[in-house]
DNA sequence: GCCGTTTTCGGCCCGACTGTTTTCAGTCG
């Protein structure tokens, strides 16, 4: 049972409270939800080792009831009490609260009167306009439902961030040069850099929101504007996405950053801590009595609820709040600590630039080094080198080496690790390599036990010196394959093996909730972009925000070292 | 249903926008 099963149960039954107007518990079952939903601790496994009691410990939220509940699904795989719950409600309620602009209430109301209980009978209602009929329903909710039934289908996919990232920072871009715009700036999940996105978040401070809110609206590429009021209004583009601008003054600059950069989590968390200190906070300051005593800046929002700056990347309530508190926040590492990179293609196998022009490309960065990483023979789909030509190209790699002025290049391999976990090469070319990436690019729906002995059995091979993207998933393409992480990151540690963070948007795996976990078991990461061209190379960026994200500092990541410090940190580097 | 540096009982994050209401409920983030 995956916590992601117990958290859907939970929020459902949240959803079917609602609609009797229970008050309170909807959101404490949601509070429960969401911490089961976002921690790293796999609920069967804590449930198995330590019980209600461990459950009550780890998940903030639970307590007696919950547990008992969390406790029944898990070893019986039903729970009565949702069971009885859904007799009374329509059976694909889930299916309906997806539907904008409809919460419990308006599902409570139309299921009653209309006996609608399904997105198509739902649909077929609204057509025949006898949602416009009801009382406190109208013509405009109708067209607003209908609406909501067309995004629905659509199926409002989250954006990688590294897609939306250029786009939401090409429109903050626009409206930050608007000359009635002070400051602006991305907040929500992107500024947080969550992995995947459902809307672009813009800030901006000005003593005239009418003429921004007008500006905004009227932005070319907006298709509909979904709502516009004084200080925030929302839109959508051509292209689905939806943009929601909020607009503050300069002296409520910093709080309203806080606000709506999020997460929900940690500003409930935040707010509660103000009202313990007596405090109240909102997006427009911080408030003693009616007295505002912080709102300008972030950090003394922050500060005055007696912690110290959180950075985004850290706010999901998972113990942030308590370690700023008590001062111990890690230092996380940033982008301009990144000193090169170990995962890189070229032309020879399934890379579109030259070794040279990568090189360049790299240098460019301000790289001290970069590893040419081609794939190896049994990859054939990626153009995999046979033995011989992966000498040849050792051999060009290390010539370039030797005339290259600056930056040091490394000969490496993204080695196949097949799947009785040997690697692709023999011996004899093996210690030829500076850097060994290896890595699964085969049998992804081997079980569990022989994925997890084929990549532990790579990790004892002498020569692995990176284990490249980790659980092997592309988001929204292939799930991650079956493996006992925890084993493998004790391994990993054991036989310093560095685990990758791989920085290409559609991959960056591992992800930040495995990365935080291997830190605990003691590995070391490298964040490499496996880039496929030059302009991969560029990615790094979303590397450096999973594990700013996992609390790691540049201790933790390899290759924020200079390039003289890597032969103590490699076999084979001199 | 959960939780505690005011509390083991009595609170529970907070404000903007929309529609249909003539004073506010529902939804959203």
């Amino acid at each position: 049972m995956k916590n992601s099963e117990v958290a859907d149960i939970l929020y459902g039954i949240a959803d079917m409270l609602e609609m009797q107007n229970i008050q309170f518990k909807p959101n404490a079952y949601r509070k429960a939800a969401r911490s089961v939903e976002e921690s790293s601790h796999d609920v069967n496994e804590i449930y198995q080792s330590k019980g209600k009691a461990g459950l009550k410990d780890k998940f903030s939220g639970v307590g007696n009831a919950i547990s008992e509940k969390i406790e029944e699904f898990l070893t019986t795989g039903k729970l009565r009490y949702y069971e009885e719950l859904k007799k009374k409600f329509p059976k694909h309620i889930s299916e309906l609260m997806e539907i904008s602009s409809l919460g419990p209430k308006r599902i409570k109301l139309l299921h009653e009167k209309l006996k609608i209980s399904n997105v198509k009978q739902l649909e077929a209602a609204a057509r025949k306009h006898k949602i416009a009929k009801l009382a406190t329903l109208g013509k405009k909710t109708e067209e607003e439902i209908l609406k909501g039934i067309e995004m629905f289908k659509r199926g409002q996919e989250r954006m990688f961030l590294g897609h939306a990232l250029p786009i939401a920072l090409e429109i903050e871009n626009k409206i930050k040069k608007f000359k009635d715009v002070e400051a602006s700036s991305i907040c929500g999940s992107i500024r947080r850099r969550k992995e995947t996105i459902g809307d672009i978040d813009i800030l901006a401070s000005s003593a005239k929101p009418d003429k921004v809110m007008s500006f905004f609206t009227k932005l070319p590429g907006v298709k509909r504007v979904l709502a516009k009021g004084s200080t925030k209004a929302s839109v959508l583009l051509k292209n689905d996405l939806q943009i929601d601008l909020r607009v503050v003054e300069s002296s409520s600059y910093g709080a309203a950053l806080q606000y709506f950069t999020g997460s929900k989590e940690h500003n409930i968390a935040v707010r509660e801590l103000a009202i313990r200190k007596k405090l109240k906070i909102n997006e427009y300051g911080v408030y003693k009595g009616k007295k505002k005593i912080a709102g300008k800046t972030e950090k003394e929002v922050y500060k005055k609820l007696g912690m110290d700056y959180v950075e985004p990347e850290l706010r999901e309530n998972r113990g942030e709040i308590e370690a700023s508190l008590k001062r111990k926040l890690p230092n996380i590492v940033s982008c301009n600590n990144i000193k090169g990179d170990f995962h890189a293609h070229t032309k020879f196998s399934d890379g579109s630039d030259s070794i040279e022009e990568m090189v360049a490309a790299a240098k460019k960065l301000g790289y001290e080094y970069i590893a040419i990483t081609d794939h190896s023979k049994s990859l054939r789909v990626a153009h995999g080198l046979s033995e011989q030509k992966m000498l040849e190209h050792i051999k060009k790699i290390k010539v370039i080496d030797k005339k290259t002025k600056g930056i040091k290049v490394l000969a490496g391999s993204e080695i196949e690790i097949l799947p009785n976990g040997e690697l692709d090469y023999s011996d004899s070319l093996l210690k030829k390599f500076d850097i060994v990436v290896g890595a699964v690019h085969s049998r992804f729906k081997s079980s569990k036990e022989e994925m997890t002995s084929r990549i532990l059995t790579a990790l004892e091979n002498p020569y692995i010196d990176i284990l490249a993207h980790p659980t092997g998933r592309r988001i929204g393409k292939r799930e991650p394959y079956e493996v006992d992480l925890k084993k493998v990151f004790e391994k990993a540690a054991k036989n310093k093996v560095y685990l990758e963070i791989n920085s290409h948007p559609e991959r960056t795996d591992l992800n930040d909730i495995n990365a935080f976990e291997a830190k605990k078991h003691g590995c070391k990461f490298v964040i490499d972009t496996d880039a496929h061209s030059t302009s991969g190379l560029d990615y790094i960026n979303l590397g450096v925000a999973i594990a700013r994200r996992a609390w790691l500092t540049q201790k933790d990541i390899v290759n924020t070292s200079s390039a003289k410090q890597l032969s103590k940190l490699f076999k084979r580097i001199k």
